[in-house]
DNA sequence: GAAGTGGATATACC
DNA sequence: ACTGGTATATCCACTTC
């Protein structure tokens, strides 16, 4: 039979001895299907190239003896490959399954014949790599259905689904509208901790719009809202969320912090009331894993924690402060969770479980909602990477960056490279530093007419220029090569491109050409494509200095700031002898007063610098700005470096380092400042500001400022015992802990200082948390919150605010502004 | 016990 | 541990006189 098919979700399966991938996915026609594809998975062994046949024969011989199996390598073949760029000979080493690959990998190690390559990849990595069965991509699937072939002996009656095919060929074939089948979910328990008290309700929304709650609270036939399923027990309500799921048959079901909550939940309920949670298409339960990355896994169906997703792709985007679902769903739905107190389900009045179902059903909405929302983006990171989204929706930027690569390698005929072994882990985050990026030091004032440029994808424009990577580093100079001074050492790159920045190459053309495509006609997947090349580009440069990356090389990365460094001070000494003044400049961007001169100038001038600038670098207008405010450090006169705030001829304000934008800092402190900061920059000087400020004073002195705009939020990154430095927010969670509320690594401490009458002078004695009654400490608030937020911007027009507060008591505004 | 300094910590910028 | 380095600022911990 022949079909046209995209796969989706991807798991080995050895069936009757014999290893075969398993791909879940939908034909043409919408149906689930489920295919099975033999395949070996093999491993490299580099080898001297002149005893290539002789280790051949040799590990044609191996057998391995593990718990009473016989292991042998199914197959060995010699290839020439290429490694770091260099022309090797290598064995390919094929073996029934994945777990005897791993068998016979070790003993080649153990036998010393050469080096073993890919026997690190995981094996769906490796099975798509092999046979470019790329996910969430159109197919054609010859092949024949197994329920007549006894090879399968009635697996396919386990599958729910209507057909299984064993696959014969595949042949990629244009795509088409795929629209997948989704559904949302969301658990209300009583207890946090993870399975330690019961589920009260699960809500489920799904994408044909069917949205209901189960629960076995509350019981009354009379009150009941139509959404609501009633059943009997939570060993019940468990085993009516799986029946919902198989029945609805979803390709993906999502949630939200699901990873960490939902999904180990329910599976530790389950598994305490005894209930099979079977909600795999081959009948198989929920599999979590634990560890650093906790992931929730259904064969056949994608669990998907949006919340992960979001973080990585799109949190150096986001306004949101944090990652709570209400705070994401405000910023990219304009919707909101709905409000609801909680409380231990015993001390729920009959009359508010109502309430608390829509607040639980409202959840899943969101979820959903969300879900649509950040469906282009899953989908084209998937397709971009060639990862299913299971992996690309949970993996970080660099191990995206690292898949990309892996799965690019095939062009350049490399043998991929190894993870970094322990020691070697160990050995490179002792590494120091290398110098990065150039930062000018701006001097305090206000200015007007400014222009900015900013270099396009500076770091992967520099390592794509410069062929920077670990395949093309040399070990000594060579004719023809590129020198670059690193710390009064003089490292050497060839010349001849390297697959690492040959790819980055194309991902930075495929983003111009997507980008180009979206501005004629914009539309959520190019958005979305365009977005991936960006950001797999932008972690580039970072993925070359990370310790855990195969393709690690310092050397590259440090180039690429000494580069950076380079250009970018050749170019503010460019700007600056056309009859410019630079004023402020960061790694890539150049901020430079326009001194009378017009923007078609300033264009002309662009235009010259690229003109010059090698390679695919290239200088770009970021805007015009009206007027722009930097200011000095807290200590000293000193201009203070990621800290300014501009504003454009539409009065669009950009605010850059000031308190602001820095979420420890309580609400009044950055809605003032903010304030400030916008009168000085339309007026041109700071009258209204301090009109402004001098009310907000009065008001904290008169006591007139609400608790929740002096609330101080501050993250704890590690756990409470760790700290070295009690600080408040630390004395705030053990507090938190003292009265059993959740707190652990990662939550964000809210607090406030409060007047005390013991006499201290740590401010963490003052500390106490928002159920806690207290007045505001006037003198905390004014010296350590307001008055820093806006003393060093007056200071800019040579006024000391803190000085006309002391100096004069009793002041009026006249004398206050005079 | 006040003053000064360095370390620990959090957060932002690019 | 899950991309890099540069930078500001606060508060604690400790030393010094």
């Amino acid at each position: 039979m022949k079909f046209k098919f995209i796969p989706i979700d991807y798991s080995p399966r050895e069936i009757n001895e014999k290893e075969y991938i398993q791909i879940i996915g939908r034909d043409g026609t919408g149906k689930k299907i489920c295919l099975f594809h033999e395949y070996l998975p093999f491993f490299w062994l580099i080898v001297n190239e002149k005893k290539a046949n002789s280790i051949k024969s040799q590990i044609e011989k191996i057998v391995v003896i593990e718990s009473g199996q016989k292991i042998i390598p199914e197959k060995v073949e010699i290839h020439e490959k290429k490694f770091l760029e260099k022309k090797v000979k290598a064995l390919k080493i094929y073996a029934l399954n994945y777990s005897f690959m791993q068998e016979i990998s070790k003993k080649v190690q153990l036998l010393k014949l050469g080096k073993v390559y890919g026997n690190d990849l995981g094996e769906i990595t490796q099975y798509i790599c092999e046979t470019n069965f790329s996910p969430m991509n159109f197919y054609e699937i010859t092949g024949e259905a197994i329920n007549e072939n006894p090879e399968f002996s009635g697996i396919d009656k386990e599958i729910e689904l209507s057909l299984c095919v064993k696959i014969d060929s595949i042949k990629k074939c244009d795509d088409e509208n795929f629209s997948p089948k989704f559904m949302a979910y969301d658990i209300e328990t009583d207890e946090i901790q993870i399975g330690e008290g019961e589920i009260l309700m699960i809500s489920l929304v799904d994408s044909k719009g069917n949205k209901k709650v189960i629960t076995w609270k509350s019981q009354n036939e009379n009150k009941k809202p139509s959404f609501v399923d009633y059943v009997a027990d939570e060993k019940e309500l468990l085993k009516k969320f799986a029946d919902e799921v198989r029945k609805f048959s979803p390709d993906f079901l999502i949630g939200y912090f699901s990873d960490r909550f939902d999904f180990p939940y329910i599976k530790s309920r389950a598994e305490k009331l005894k209930i099979k949670m079977n909600l795999g298409v081959d009948d198989s339960s929920m599999k979590f894993s634990r560890g650093q990355n906790p992931a929730g896994r259904i064969n056949g169906v994608v669990h998907v924690d949006l919340a992960k997703f979001i973080s990585t792709a799109y949190s150096q985007y986001m306004q949101s402060e944090t990652l709570s679902l209400n705070e994401i769903a405000k910023e990219f739905l304009g919707e909101e969770k709905l409000k609801f107190e909680f409380k231990h389900s015993s001390k729920i009045a009959e009359d508010e479980w109502e309430k608390y179902f829509e607040y639980n059903l409202q959840d899943s909405v969101l979820t959903l909602k969300l879900f649509e929302k950040f469906w282009p983006d899953l989908l084209e990171f998937s397709r971009v990477i060639n990862e299913p989204i299971f992996e690309i929706s949970r993996n970080g930027m660099s191990k995206n960056v690292e898949s990309y690569v892996i799965h690019h390698l095939k062009k350049y005929d490399e043998i991929p490279e190894r993870k970094p072994e322990h020691h070697e882990l160990a050995q490179r985050m002792e590494r120091e530093k290398y110098e990065g990026a150039f930062v000018f030091e701006p001097t305090a004032g206000l200015y007007e007419d400014i222009a900015m440029f900013d270099f396009t994808s500076y770091w992967p424009s520099i390592i794509v220029t410069f062929n920077l990577s670990k395949s093309t580093l040399l070990e000594k100079k060579e004719k023809d090569a590129t020198e670059i001074e690193i710390k009064d050492k003089k490292i050497y790159f060839s010349k001849k491109i390297g697959f690492f920045p040959d790819m980055l190459k194309e991902l930075i053309e495929k983003r111009k050409e997507y980008k180009k495509e979206l501005q004629k006609n914009p539309d959520a997947v190019k958005r979305a494509r365009s977005n991936a090349f960006k950001l797999l580009a932008n972690a580039s440069y970072g993925y070359l200095g990370f310790f855990g990356a195969r393709y690690y090389c310092p050397e590259a990365s440090a180039s690429a700031t000494a580069i950076s460094r380079k250009f970018i001070k050749k170019t503010i000494e460019r700007i600056n002898k056309e009859g410019y003044k630079v004023i402020y400049s960061d790694t890539d961007s150049i901020a430079f007063l326009k001194n009378e001169k017009t923007q078609e100038e300033v264009k002309e001038l662009l235009k010259k610098i690229n003109n010059k600038l090698p390679g695919i670098m290239e200088l770009e207008l970021e805007d015009f700005y009206t007027r722009g405010i930097w200011v000095t450090k807290r200590t000293g006169e000193i201009g203070a470096k990621k800290k300014y705030a501009l504003i454009n001829g539409k009065n669009k304000m950009k605010i850059r380092g000031f308190e602001t934008v820095r979420r420890d800092w309580c609400k009044l402190a950055r809605t003032t400042q903010n304030h400030i900061l916008k009168l000085i920059l339309e007026d041109g000087n700071e009258k209204r500001a301090l009109v402004y400020v001098y009310e907000i004073i009065k008001n904290l002195k008169e006591r007139k400022i609400e608790k929740k705009d002096l609330i101080i939020r501050t993250q704890l990154k590690k756990s409470i015992s760790e700290y070295k430095s009690i600080s408040p927010h630390v004395i705030a969670a053990k507090r938190m802990k003292e009265l059993n509320i959740p707190v652990s690594n990662g939550s964000l401490i809210e607090y406030y200082i409060a007047e005390t009458s013991e006499k201290t002078k740590l401010v963490r004695d003052k500390v106490k948390l928002l159920e806690e009654k207290g007045e505001y400490n006037l003198d905390y608030y004014l010296n350590q919150q307001l008055l820093p937020a806006v003393e060093n911007i007056f200071q800019v027009f040579n006024i000391d605010v803190k000085e006309k507060i002391e100096g004069k008591k009793q002041k009026g505004l006249n004398e206050w502004i005079n």
